[in-house]
DNA sequence: ATGAAAGCGCTAACAC
DNA sequence: GTGTTAGCGCTTTCAT
């Protein structure tokens, strides 16, 4: 169709009889022009169809108008969610999103941001990953890349979002104790990532405020793996006494901790009780339906993409600010007392 | 931390005493370049921490080394996977990905490639989208923007990939026929789409091979909402006579018709047989499980970066190729004979 | 084998 | 108000 080369503003000021600086500043209307060349320049581009080179004007204005995204695994609904909430923000704001795939490694984690880097993003959002380090993202942003930190480590001096993640698992659990369960599994992300530090941590709160001992055994929280066996359910199961109650607060283990407990006939809530993480299909057509610890995903994308835009405009260098996503408990019906039957 | 400006091929060349030319030879060993000073080039540049600007490249270059995906949802875990997929193959070759979302908008469509031509992306994944244009593609790739189809029309010359959404419908009618259900009622995206078309093509190929009138009331198509109403369920189970199995290819519908088959009381397969669509945790944990067409995402995804990348090889402006991904009936447990009652 | 210089497309500073 | 020019950081002729 088109044989001729892109247009550039070379073609426009000539077409338009103007010199290119001047075509220039018409376009981007800035500086001193008269009304009517801004017409006459803007009628030119329209007929040749011109559409200035975003590369050409990124290495003149020294930014690219683009943001980059790092999460473990962008297919997790947990980050593509968040991904499309952060991504309709930032396109907004004129922003476009790139984005990467650490497979939680932190050596690809290192190697993404340096590509990004080279790439001259203007921004980072940093998801989890493996052996997270409080001083990367400082280090990142007081250097020469603005980086805000998602459900990770991050120092006092950036600015951060994390899902109430300590309180979820505090209130799972309170809940689960409140039904006179003793022994509760708790099923999560591995504990070299944050969801997973601090899940533990609301957990044993919650365990020794009711003057509860913790029990190490009764967690599954090593996982690096992507894939939650259900062999791990049985090691669970065949404590003894077994756990009359499970927390599975990973997303890819639940599945993993429903089979398990299936194939092995037991039945929910009367033999156990189970809490669920997300507020998806499974959890709500499951029967019976799960009790879920939930929040707001889409909330989630929009605020990482507001808080780094806010980073990001030059004016506000100002406070780091953290935001923390409150969660919800969703009482469906798989909890219930523990069976009197011994196990 | 570092204070200095970022290091440029400036600095290289003069820490290691030679010209700018030179430098940027050495560093990409082109031309002839000694060996000695490829060295000390070489290590000049490490020990300033140089990385070349990779948008100062991409100017000169006229090549961003960036390709861009526009889908209608990113969080669509069809969607999700797929992209996680492609990403990965195409950072092993060095290209970036830019994602955008057209919430199924053709105007949006239509802003987001703008967009992405501006920014220079080497290449565009299509996504399906309302109202497509079988032209579209082409003209884009006969333009200046190499691109190619997903799930979408296409013509000829361009090249592609298509789920065997018509084969997979086929064949799930088939399976129902072959039970003995001759009221099948098949929910699925909007015909506006390419994957809804296809579907309603193999749906009605089954029921003509078996000698069945097409009845258009019992398909639920439609939809251009995201989320499937049960009470569109509702409506479908109420025809007289109802529906004696459901085929719900729609990803975002499947809960709504599992929904709406419970809340009504039926049971499957007892009352009514279920086909699904794609082999997530719901359609293994349900219960009963669900009988479910899929196909491989993660092949979708690479094959989809491939495609790309072959097209982007100079060399090889060769033939467009078109890539069909086969797909898979699993049968479990959703699946029955007819109820005998007369619903 | 190396250096000098042009130029990718754009914006901004400076003259007039 | 507009034209001219420098220069963002890089690669690639073209001389030497």
């Amino acid at each position: 169709m088109s044989v001729g080369r892109r247009k550039t503003i070379k073609d426009v000021a000539a077409a338009a009889g103007v010199s290119i600086g001047t075509a220039s500043r018409a376009l981007n209307r800035r500086g001193r022009v008269s009304d009517e060349t801004i017409a006459r320049v803007t009628k030119a581009a329209e007929t040749l169809g011109y559409q200035p080179d975003a590369v050409a004007q990124s290495l003149r204005l020294k930014s690219t108008m683009v943001v980059g995204m790092l999460v473990t695994d962008l297919s997790n609904p947990f980050f593509a969610r968040v991904i499309r909430a952060a991504e309709r923000r930032l396109q907004l704001a004129g922003y476009a999103l790139l984005v990467g795939n650490t497979d939680n490694d932190r050596k690809k984690e290192r190697q993404l941001i340096d590509l990004f880097r080279r790439r001259r993003v203007d921004g980072l959002i940093l998801g989890p990953c493996e052996a997270e380090d409080i001083e990367m993202i400082s280090d990142l942003d007081k250097g020469d890349l603005p980086a805000i930190g998602y459900d990770r480590d991050f120092s006092e001096e950036t600015s951060g979002l994390q899902v109430a993640h300590r309180r979820a698992a505090y209130e799972a659990t309170r809940h689960l104790l409140n039904l006179g369960h003793e022994r509760i599994a708790l099923v999560s992300s591995s504990t070299s990532l944050s969801p997973g530090r601090e899940r533990i941590a609301g957990y044993r709160q919650a365990l020794s405020e009711y003057g509860l001992a913790f029990r190490p055994e009764l967690i599954r929280a090593q996982q690096s793996s992507m894939d939650f066996l259900t062999s791990e359910v049985f090691s669970l199961m065949s404590i003894d006494p077994a756990p009359t109650a499970y927390i599975s607060l990973g997303t890819r283990m639940l599945a993993g901790t429903l089979e398990g407990l299936r194939d092995n006939g037991w039945r929910i809530p009367e033999d156990v009780s189970v809490v669920a993480v997300g507020d998806t299909d499974l959890s709500r057509l499951y029967a019976p339906a799960l009790s879920t610890v939930t929040w707001d995903l889409n909330s989630v994308g929009e605020n990482l993409a507001e808080l780094l835009l806010r980073r990001l405009s030059a004016s506000s260098q100002a406070e780091p600010r953290r935001i923390i996503i409150p969660t919800k408990l969703i009482d469906r019906q798989s909890c219930a007392r523990p069976s009197q039957v011994a196990n």
